[in-house]
DNA sequence: CCAATGACCGTAA
DNA sequence: GTTACGGCCATTG
């Protein structure tokens, strides 16, 4: 397994019940800002495993936006989240000004990043 | 090695 | 609030 899958899976299982992130946002916290695409396709391989939280990550605007895959589509994620507390509206919108998760920097140790690096994550609002 | 793919994102108008 | 576009980069063929 690559540094990369490896990182992605680490942080999705550190994201608490009943909040979600964005694909971008894990993207950031592994210190790969513009891979969100890269998350996506980490979670995508999944493929029904219920170990990693894969439904607590869906797109910036707060969107379910998985799209009939093998294993895994809209209305079992919409159900995993309502499962956690989390509202979900009938075109899969979650409200992320309530239930977006914002890590700290214990939360992000293992990921090694360089303070500048974490500096810009607090002007942005995501740390 | 090169080209294509994609559960995305930031910016601009 | 909207749409459009270019960039992104791990992975696969």
């Amino acid at each position: 397994m690559s540094l990369f899958k490896h990182r992605v899976i680490e942080i999705v299982r550190m994201i608490p019940y009943g909040k979600v992130v964005s694909y971008g946002q894990v993207a950031l916290y592994i210190g790969v800002p513009r891979a969100a695409r890269q998350v996506g396709w980490v979670l995508n391989a999944t493929e029904g495993k219920t170990d990693l939280p894969w439904w607590r990550v869906i797109n910036r605007e707060g969107r379910i936006t998985i799209d009939g895959t093998k294993f895994n589509d809209k209305e079992l994620q919409r159900k995993l989240l309502q499962a956690e507390g989390i509202t979900v509206s009938k075109d899969f919108m979650v409200d992320m000004s309530r239930y977006r998760f914002v890590a700290n920097k214990e939360f992000l140790e293992k990921m090694e990043l360089e303070p500048d690096y974490l500096q810009m994550l607090i002007e942005k609002g995501y740390l």
